[in-house]
DNA sequence: CTGAAAGCGCTTACAG
DNA sequence: CTGAAAGCGCTTACAG
C-alpha cells in the first residue's frame, strides 16, 4: 500500500516539518492552526503563512485518533434497490443542500452507497464500526428499521430521511405523503371521481404505508368505501407503472383516477394506456408524485407536487447538526420531526371532469 | 464533539479490552485478527470468537495512522454541474460495479460529491490532503484537467472516468464517443442523409471534443462537407435539447438528421418538434446517446447505444486496482486506457429514409 | 505565551 | 508462538 504522506514529493509536510521550519514546537503550531487563544498573534500569522506556503493540511487520521472526531458526515444511500430508477437526480439535489450547511462548519459530506449485494444493516454496522463519520444520514427507511436501533445503540448522532413505524424518539425529515394523498383525493373527488386507485410499491418501505393510510382516511372523509382491489402494487419503476395500468384496466367497474407514489411509474401507465387507445387525463385521471423533468415532457403534462431538493438538503443538514452535541447550540431545535411540504403543480393528466 | 468509542455503551470495545479479556497482549490479538502467520491456530480462533462476541471492529483512524492506508477508494462526482440532469441513475449503476470489485479486497467505496458552490480542483485538493482514500476515481473530466496533475503530483493511484486533452500517462476509461459518432453518421448516411447536425454541450468537458472530432472525420469519410452551423450547442438537459431543436429549425437548408451527445436532450427535441407539428423519425432522424429508461418511453422510441453500467463499474474498479501497488499483481494490466464499447439499439427515431 | 510530554488505537519489527 | 515497545500525526492538559 502506498503511504501518501511520505510519498508526497516533499510538497506535503507533516506538522513536525512545519514546526522545525518555524523553530517552534508542534504544540504551538497546532494551537496556532486551530485558532486557540493564548497564541501570540504574530506567531499565529507566521504559522498560518508557512502552512499555506508548504501546503500543509493536518492528517485527518491523526486528528481523528486524538479527537475522536472525523469532521465528516456520512449519507447512506442504496445504490441497487427498487427505488433506484427513481433516485435519479433526487439525491444529487439533496446532497448539494446538505453540503451548503456542512461547509459552514468545515464538515465534509461523504456519501456511502450500499450496493445491491450487501445487506443495508450490515453495511451500516461496518461504517459505524469504522467510525467513518461523526454523524449519519440514512434514507429509504422501512417500517421496521433496524438501522435506527443500531445508530441509537451506538449513540451516533443521525437523522433519517424518511420515517419508520418505530418509536418516534429519533430525528427525521420526511416528504409529506399524507398531504399528498389527502390533497390528491380531495382534488379528484371534487372533479367527480368515486373510484380512485393508487399505485405503490409492494415492499416494506415506510412511505408506502403512510401514503396508503392517508389515502384510506381521505376516502373515508368523503364517504367513499375503501376497496383493496384499488390498491395496485408494483415495482417503483416505469415497468411497475406499466403493470399497474395493466391491472387497473382489468378491474371490474374500472377506476377513473389513479394516484401514483412515484412519478416514474407514470411513464409506464401512459404507455399501457396508449396501447389500449386510451388517453391520460381523458380516460383516466393521473396524479404523479414529485415534479421532475419527467413531468413536463409527458403528454399531457403530469400533475404532481413540487419541492426544492436543495432546501430539503439544507433542512436535513441543519436538523442533523441540531442533534450533534457540538453544534446543538447553533441549531437549537432539539430532535427534529418534520414533514416537508410540497406545492401542487397542475398538469393535464388529471384535467378530466367526470361529474 | 461526541467520542463514539467511549460512548459506545460498552458494546464496542477497543483492542485493549479485547486483549485484557483474553489475557493476551494487544500485539498477539492484532496479529490473530489480521491473519498473520506465526499465531497459534487455537489462539487465533479464541481471538476471532471473542472479537465477534464483543462486536470488536478495529478503529480505522488507528489503523490508518499506523499503516498510512485508509482501505477506502474515493469516487468524486459533481453534484451540481451541467450534467446533473443526466447523471440520473448513471452513477448509481457504476458505483455498484465498482463495489463488487472493491469488496473482494475489503476496500470500501466512498463517494465524494463536489457541490455546486465549490471549485472541483480545490475540493479534490482538500480530499487529497485529508487522505480520505487510498485511491481515487474522478469523472466529468475537462479538456484541460488540473485534477489529473494534482493527483499525479500527489502520487495517489487514480483512474479517470473520461479522458482529457492532456498527456496520456494516466489511467482512464471512457465511453466510446468516437464509435458513437462514426456509427451514427454511417447509419444516417446509408439512409440518404446529407445534412447531419449534432447537439452537444458548449462547455469544456472533454467528451464533447472527442465526439465533435469523430463526427467531422466521419463526414469526411463520406465526402460530406463539415458545416459549423450544424454543430448546435446547448446545456446537457431537456431544456438544452429544446433550444437545439429550435435552432435547427431556423437553419437554412434544414438538416434531416440530428445526433445528440446526451439522451436527455432528446426530450426537448421531441417537444419542440411537436410544437411545430413535426414528427421525430419522420421529419427529423434522431439518434440519442445512451440507452436509458427514457429511450423506451419516448414515442417513437429513441435510437441509442446500450452499455452495462455495472460492467463499466467493474472495469473501472479493476483498472484502478491495477494502478495501486498493493493490488497490481492481482490485476496486472498496467496503466489502463480503455474505450468502453456500446451496442446499437434501433428505435423509431431514426427510421426515416430520405433516399 | 510557549514547550515538553502524554496518549488517542492501532500494527509491526524485535526479542525471547 | 507471544510479549513489550516503538511510533504513525496529531491535540491538549500541564508546567513554566
Amino acid at each position: 500500500m502506498v503511504a501518501w504522506g511520505s510519498a508526497y514529493g516533499g510538497t506535503m509536510a507533516g506538522i513536525r516539518e512545519l514546526a522545525d521550519h518555524l523553530h517552534l514546537s508542534i504544540g504551538t503550531v497546532s494551537r496556532a492552526l486551530n485558532g486557540k487563544p493564548d497564541v501570540n498573534p504574530e506567531t499565529r500569522s507566521r504559522v498560518l503563512e508557512a502552512a499555506a506556503a508548504l501546503g500543509y493540511v493536518p492528517n485527518q487520521s491523526g486528528r481523528s485518533l486524538r479527537q475522536g472526531t472525523t469532521n465528516a458526515v456520512g449519507f447512506m444511500i442504496e445504490s441497487g434497490n427498487d427505488v433506484a430508477g427513481n433516485l435519479d437526480n433526487f439525491f444529487l439535489g439533496v446532497f448539494d443542500g446538505v453540503q451548503i450547511v456542512l461547509s459552514r462548519h468545515h464538515l465534509d459530506l461523504i456519501v456511502l452507497p450500499c450496493s445491491t449485494v450487501e445487506d443495508p444493516h450490515q453495511y451500516l454496522q461496518r461504517m459505524v464500526a469504522r467510525r467513518i463519520a461523526d454523524a449519519l444520514i440514512i434514507s429509504a427507511t422501512h417500517r421496521k428499521e433496524p438501522r435506527i436501533e443500531l445508530l441509537q445503540k451506538a449513540q451516533i448522532p443521525f437523522i433519517s430521511l424518511g420515517r419508520s413505524a418505530m418509536p418516534d424518539d429519533y430525528a427525521w425529515l420526511d416528504l409529506d405523503f399524507e398531504g399528498y394523498a389527502l390533497r390528491s383525493v380531495d382534488r379528484l373527488v371534487a372533479k367527480g371521481h368515486r373510484r380512485i386507485a393508487v399505485g405503490m410499491p409492494g415492499n416494506d418501505i415506510n412511505l408506502g404505508f403512510v401514503f396508503h393510510d392517508a389515502y384510506r382516511a381521505a376516502l373515508a372523509r368523503h364517504g367513499l368505501a375503501y376497496d383493496p382491489q384499488l390498491v395496485l402494487r408494483a415495482a417503483s419503476s416505469d415497468q411497475g407503472g406499466y403493470h399497474i395500468a395493466h391491472d387497473l384496466l382489468t378491474l371490474p367497474d374500472r377506476p377513473t383516477a389513479l394516484i401514483l407514489i412515484y412519478e416514474f411509474m407514470a411513464v409506464g401507465v401512459y404507455r399501457r394506456l396508449q396501447e389500449e387507445g386510451l388517453a391520460p387525463g381523458k380516460d383516466l385521471a393521473i396524479i404523479g408524485f414529485r415534479e421532475s423533468p419527467l413531468a413536463s415532457f409527458l403528454t399531457p403534462r403530469l400533475s404532481c407536487f413540487r419541492l426544492s431538493l436543495r432546501d430539503l438538503g439544507v433542512g436535513l443538514g441543519e436538523s442533523l447538526l441540531a442533534s450533534m452535541p457540538a453544534f446543538a447550540d447553533v441549531y437549537p431545535r432539539g430532535i427534529v420531526h418534520k414533514v416537508w411540504p410540497m406545492e401542487f403543480v397542475a398538469g393535464g393528466s388529471d384535467a378530466m371532469d367526470v361529474r
